[in-house]
DNA sequence: TATCGGGTGAACAGTGATGTACAGTGAACA
DNA sequence: TGTTCACTGTACATCACTGTTCACCCGATA
């Protein structure tokens, strides 16, 4: 984007077919990233395999992206706007907590369920991503987490740090990690149902008043 | 071990000093290998790596160990043998659930908390670690959530696979994670206690009647 | 005292990745 | 129609690591 820029200002888009083409170039190496990392992993997602998964010169790469990360971030905005997450806004219309967590942990993972194979490979390599990356996941977690408690003891924005407060965000965004559910169904046996109403079960429960001691 | 085997059986112990002298090398380099894992993690400990830690030429270290997994499996040992995990056995004489979860993830919680800096990076590269070192890991893993369960419904080995007792054993086997511990603690910013405590009643919530729908 | 063997040091060949350079091709473009 | 430029192919220098060979040292050992 923003590659047509002309310094003489003469006629409006200029190299419409070939900025066209270049960014049809730029497409398939994400995606041939996308592919790499969702397979072999982001720690073992090199320039030169992207290039070759691509048919592309490592060059043509260099000349795409800046380096490794910035294919990442190429790679996760091209990934998530053709895997949309469940809508977590949405369970906010839910008064019941139990029925809320039902929903919401149905949607959640239900759709692990659905991109595992996607999924994780990142999640493995979870620290060989873009340190903003990280931070950019773990904010989409707050976030849902967030979205799962609205309603139940001032889980907006800038609430004061009370200690159920915390510990109920606490165990919501717990429950709500993609290794959370992986913990359930591979390490723990479970089907997804099973898992859903594990989760919903513990997450009530984490709301009943606290014992405060310790 | 099993080095100063001979043909002719002589007298008793051939080499005594000779291969004590080498079994401390060989300490150098698992010592090294430890110090390696524990710090830049299992990923990028290489054999060049390590040889150079231990102040040793990378041809010592092939003496000793045939590859990587040999030395890691080394370490395992050397490393298990100087920090013991809490005696998850002893657990067992306490009848009542919710005072063993209490004592159980106590300690274990304390451990993690002791060790994390070890612990960290180890599980961080969980994936570049050996098969049979994940596999042990798991087995481990799966005892200590036995342990924990001891007495309460059928825990024992060869249980039937009901369907509340998998669900039990998959909520024990999930919390007594270091991840989950990890998850609670960093991402849900909890302190020890308050971590001990969600423990405790997440486990007493599963052991609530199963509703069983879904 | 002669030898056995753990350890050294240097060397070699191979793998796979990095980043940069240069000349060329061909289609889109003004 | 001549120019622009995305992309190619090849090449270079560099790095880190692997696994193996050889000659050699020297102290513990029988």
């Amino acid at each position: 984007m923003g590659k047509q820029v002309r310094s003489t200002k003469s006629r409006p888009y200029t190299m419409r077919r070939r900025a066209e083409l270049a960014d049809l170039t730029r497409q398939r190496i994400t995606e041939a990233a996308v592919r790499l990392h969702t397979t072999v992993g982001p720690a073992r997602t090199s320039i030169a395999a992207i290039a070759a998964e691509a048919g592309v010169t490592r060059l043509t790469v260099y000349r795409h992206f800046a380096d490794l990360d910035a294919v990442f971030v190429a790679c996760m905005a091209h990934w998530g706007a053709t895997n949309p997450r469940p809508d977590a806004a949405a369970w906010a219309a839910i008064p019941n907590l139990e029925q809320r967590a039902r929903q919401a942990f149905g949607e959640l993972y239900r759709w692990y369920r659905d991109h595992v194979d996607d999924l994780y490979p990142i999640d493995r390599d979870v620290a060989a991503i873009p340190v903003s990356a990280q931070q950019a996941r773990e904010a989409g977690y707050q976030w849902t987490a967030d979205a799962l408690l609205a309603g139940s003891g001032g889980a907006g924005a800038g609430a004061e740090p009370d200690r159920d407060g915390r510990v109920r965000r606490a165990v919501a965004r717990h429950l709500i990690d993609f290794r959370t559910w992986w913990s359930l169904v591979r390490q723990g046996d479970l089907d997804d149902d099973e898992a859903v109403e594990v989760a919903v079960r513990l997450l009530v429960a984490a709301h009943r008043a606290s014992p405060g001691d310790a």
